[in-house]
Parts: structure tokens; sequence; C-alpha cells
DNA sequence: GTGTTTTTCCAAAGCGCTTTGGGTTACGAT
DNA sequence: ATCGTAACCCAAAGCGCTTTGGAAAAACAC
């Protein structure tokens, strides 16, 4: 069933059939809800093709993602990705998802160019970030996960992961810890960067600016690396007695490490993990519960989907920017150091 | 840069511009050249809407996922939805993600009558499925990633999951095991019911049929649930020696759990899972590492991908379905029973 | 040369929708 | 009655592509 054939049916035209549905003002009440009872009685929908190239908008949002970079493969990502979806899917958005092996570029060339994609969404900005000018090049409107280093205002959804990590650390500092470490996700990405700032401030407002005693290290944020880098970082001398860590699986692995050195967490040593609210890693499900700071990815998946959405619908880019604050959560992962 | 600029900059009409793109034989080698050169050049791309209603097709593959249901949580899924991403796109597919609330059937009545989707992806089919009889009915070709029970036939890509659950039992059973529990995922989904028949097969062949000794249980494939599950059967008298989980997620939690029992995997308990090799959890880093019954689950996307879109090209079904086998790999987790 | 194919190209007709730019009708104001 | 103004509706023109049904030109056969 077509428009034509749904006016046909009415006895309208289809001029008036398509503004009643499209809620414009100059058709008559009754008329609309007449037109509107029989489009759902026959189930119908407009086509996506046709109503793309009258309008020249998609109602779709685009994501490219790398296939080498283990993006998809990123239970944040995905996370992250479950939000917007579902966002997009209940303001009647199409979310298509676009795979690239290297670079991105010809993936939002693409959608600038067919017109595949009405807003594209952008995730894991790097401190600085190619993609934000060829973006702004094409004219195809995006919303940031995140924040990048750039002259032009840019749409964005972002937490305070700085403040989060300069409270996490100062708890630890209250507490008494004077050798705290930092296991931190790959720290060309912004998000890891502001973490280790928030770190550090905290550390250098205690007078602990660059101490020694005071180590890190970066990598993918797996069970495996949260592993690995505990385990070297406890078998120095004088070992940390606090562990930030930048994410639950790194804090899984690092209490599977602590454990291994027959070390007890929350005793011998404190851990803070960032909590993205994976459903499948609950933070308080560990032996003893973890403290961490806490935001939902999913939700700043949802708040970028319709970020995405208003800007594709004139929404003024300086009003479509976003930094939520973090909570800390205490549990008993954390405790005053083992005197001495 | 469009169509109607493109050929009058060339000189030619669309048609023969239109036909030298896309691959037509009337078009003169030498034309073809120009033409194609010269779209390279000015780096012309159609219209994706206007292709779509010419031509009935949107070059795009569709996959619903239920929000509320934690598909999208999953990390199988995932792994999977990578693989059906990379091969999409490597095919000049997109791939529209479409999230729902409850039922799919809406998505799935959407793709039909706006034409968003040339073929839809199934995934985590139930052993009956009403999803089948809908697609059918809306004739929305569809591949399945699994099978089902139904009376038409079907394009599917699925593994023998009942033959390596058959052989991983047999295994245990041949170093002498007489006690083997089955861990397994949500036993609604086809995959896990063909996993328990393949252990049921085989300690049936044993002479173990329906023994008490040898339980099960099954639901979401977490860390937390193999943690439950794997306590909760390790508890019983007499308990059991061998464990079977569907998935190293699953296993992770019940190499946990025999920890805290004070028992040691591969002498006190033997563990085999299957591996859809989710790159962030491997099992030979596990310790001792974990046997399993290996089937890369981002291969069956990209083999899905493929059927999908020969599908909608007008391969017929029946050239469409594959069963792949799956390797056992044997390792340290596996051992005969201690004596007694 | 003439008739017949084959090759190469094109004009024009859609695909199904939105939207422009009027037309009608109805109704209160003059 | 007549005019203006709303309120409601419509015909027709695209949007940018593919594809049908030729036509012109070139190649071939006789």
């Amino acid at each position: 069933m077509n428009l034509r054939e749904l006016s046909a049916h009415l006895g309208l035209s289809q001029t008036t059939v398509s503004r009643a549905l499209n809620g414009y003002a100059d058709v008559a009440p009754a008329t609309r809800r007449k037109v509107v009872e029989a489009a759902e009685r026959v189930g119908y929908r407009p086509n996506s093709g046709a109503r793309r190239l009258a309008t020249g908008r998609s109602q779709a949002l685009g994501i490219a993602f790398p296939v080498d970079r283990n993006l998809l493969l990123d239970p944040h990502f995905i996370e992250f990705l479950a939000g917007v979806a579902a966002t997009a899917g209940e303001k009647g958005y199409d979310l298509t998802v676009s795979p690239t092996t290297g670079t991105e570029d010809e993936v939002y060339r693409r959608f600038a160019r067919t017109r595949t994609a009405d807003a594209v969404i952008l995730s894991g900005p790097a401190v600085e970030d190619r993609r934000i000018a060829l973006l702004n090049g094409l004219g195809l409107p995006f919303v940031v996960h995140g924040r990048t280093q750039t002259p032009l205002p840019y749409a964005h959804v972002d937490i305070d992961n700085r403040g989060a990590f300069r409270q996490a650390c100062r708890l630890l500092l209250d507490l008494g810890h004077r050798r705290i470490a930092l296991i931190n996700g790959d720290e060309g990405q912004t998000f890891a960067r502001d973490r280790r700032s928030g770190w550090q401030e905290a550390l250098a407002q205690a007078g602990l600016a660059d101490d020694p005693d005071c180590p890190s290290c970066c990598g993918a944020m797996t069970e495996e690396n949260g592993y690995r880098f505990a385990r070297t970082l406890l078998e120095q001398t004088p070992a940390p007695t606090g562990l930030l860590c930048s994410s639950v699986l790194l804090a899984f692995g690092a209490y599977r490490a602590i454990r291994d050195l027959g070390l007890t967490v929350g005793r011998d040593v404190s851990v803070i993990a960032h909590d993205d609210d994976l459903p499948f890693l609950r933070p308080h499900t560990l032996d003893p519960p973890l403290t961490v700071t806490r935001s939902p990815i999913r939700k700043g998946g949802e708040q970028v989907a319709d970020f995405a959405i208003r800007l594709a619908t004139g929404t003024p880019i300086d009003q479509l920017t976003d930094v939520k604050p973090v909570d800390l959560v205490y549990r008993g992962s954390v405790a005053a150091p083992a005197s001495g």
C-alpha cells in the first residue's frame, strides 16, 4: 500500500494525506483523524527511499567503527551503542552502522554524499582527532561522545573524567594512602588522558606530583591487561597500596592479580575503578565489593543519539554540549592502608 | 555532484553514465573508462534514497534486537555482529540495526513496508520461533544464525552444537569421568538445546542416561551465573568431576567457584567449554588453560551476512544453508578423574 | 550498394514521496 | 449582496536514480 493507493482509497489527494500524516496545520481535524485511522488500519508506511529522496533526509543516524581496531569487541562501546540504538529507535530513526578497515574517512564521505545519515556519531575521540576536521569539511553534522581539542565548537556528550579520578584519588589520599597507581585505558584517547589528569592533580595537591612510587600504565581495557598491569605494579618495591582502574574489567584482572600474589583487596591493596555500568560486570558482586566512580555509559549513548537527532533537525550546536558529573560509590574494596 | 551534472559534464546521457557505472554491457569500453574516471575524480556517489526508490532495493541488511532482552549486552551477540558488519561493509552494504522494546514484529513490518532492508538477520532463534512465520508472511528474505523448527526451508548458518558437546562429553567419559554436569545457556534457544542433546547422547551411549549424578543447569551466559551454577553443582555429593560449560564466560565463573571451594581445575574437576572466540576472553590464558570446543562466532556473522546478501540478490534458499563442524582443542583443564 | 545485425547511445517514463502555489468553499464583515 | 479572510484541499512539479524501448551508427553479409 503506497500513498497513491491510500489516498485513492480515501478519496483524497496525495497532498492532503501526506500533510495529514505529517502533522501539517492546514488539514481539518476530522479529515486528519480519518486519514490516520485508515493508515493505521491498512498498515501504511511511507517508503523510506522515496521520503529520503523527496526530503533529502534519511531519518538515520550513522556510526562508523574500524573493524581492525577492536571497537566493536569492546563491551564499553557496545553498551554505548545499545543506548544510541534505543533512543534512535524510540524517535523513529534508524541506525546505520558502517564498519571500516583502516580509516573512517571513506565512510563519512559516503554518508555525506549519499545522504545515508543525517548525522553521525563519533566515539572514542583522540586528543587530537582528524575526524573532526573532516566532518566539518563535509558539512555532515556530528556529535562526539567525549571531547577533543579543536578550535571550532562541536556537539558533544561527556562525563567529568578528570573530576571523577581526582575525587577517587583524593579518597585514597584522605585515607592515608601515599602510593597510588593508575591502571588506565589507551591514553591516546581523551577520556584516559583526562583521568590521568585527575589522578595527577590529586597527587600534586598532596605534594606527590611525579612521585616514582605512584606509577601508571595504560592499554586496552581488558581483564588480561588488568591482571598483567596490576601484577607488574604490585611486584615493585615499595608496592602501591592503592589502585585506580579505568574500567571494572581492568579491576577484575587486578583482583585476580592481587589474589595470586597472596594479598587481599581492601586490606593490603585498595582498589577503585570507573564503572560504566556494564550489565555483565557488576562491581558489587566482586569480593570485596568494588568501590567505583559510576556513570552508565549507556545513558551517554542515549543522550548522544538525542543530540544527534536534534542536531539533524536544526538545533544549534552550542545547545548540544553536556558534561555529566560522576558519582563515587564507596564499597569494601577501599580501606586505610595497613600501617607501615 | 549528481548524475545529471556528471553526465552533462561528460557530454553523455544520464542513461549511459548510469549504465557505465553499474557495469551494464552495452557501453563502449572507452566510454566506460572515461565515465568511471570522471566519477572517481569528482567523487560522485549515487544518492542512496534515489537509488533505493528507483530499484526498490536498499543495499542494506537489517537486524533487530530487543533492548530489554540483553542481546546487545551479550558479548557473543556483539562478536557475531562484528562479523556481520565486516562482511556487509566489504560488499558495499549498510547495516541497519533497529532496536525494539518488546516484540521484534514491528521492526520487521517496517523493514518490509518501507523497504529499509533487503534482507534481515535473525539471531538467537528459539526452538519454536514465531519470527520465522512472520518474516515468511511478510515476504522479507531472512537468514537465521542457528536453527529452529519450521516446516519450510530457510536460509541458515549454524555450527554442529550437538556434535561438539557429544564429543566433549565423550572425551571426559573416555578419561574415566562418570559424573559430568552441564552448565548451559538459555535452553529456550536452539543452540543450548542442541548442546544438551549432544551431552545426553554421549551419556546415554555410556549407559548414563538420566543419571542423577549428571545434573545440569542453564541460564544467561555470564561469569556470575557460571560461578553460581558451578558452586551449586560442586557442593552436591557426590560432586561432578567434569563440567561442560556453554561459554568461556561461564567457565570463567566456574574456575572461580572451583578455586573458592578449595579445589583445583584439571585435578579435582575437569572443565570443557565452548569457545566462541571472544577476543577479550581467551581460554588459553586461564590457569590451567581451558579445553574448548572452538568455533569463532565472528566467522558465523561473516557467513550470515554473505548469505543474506546472496539471498537479497536472488540466490535460492536451498543453496544458503550451512552447518559447520566444531574443533575440540585439548588443554590442561582436563584430566582423568582423581581415583575414587 | 542494400539489407541485416550488432553495437552504442539516448529520451523519457517512472519509483513514491513532499511541497509549492494556487483554487474552492465557507463565513464573518462591510 | 459583496468583499476579504480563513480553512481546507488539490494538481503538478520535482527529488536523483534506473530502466524501457527505441534510434543512430557501425559492422557485417550478400
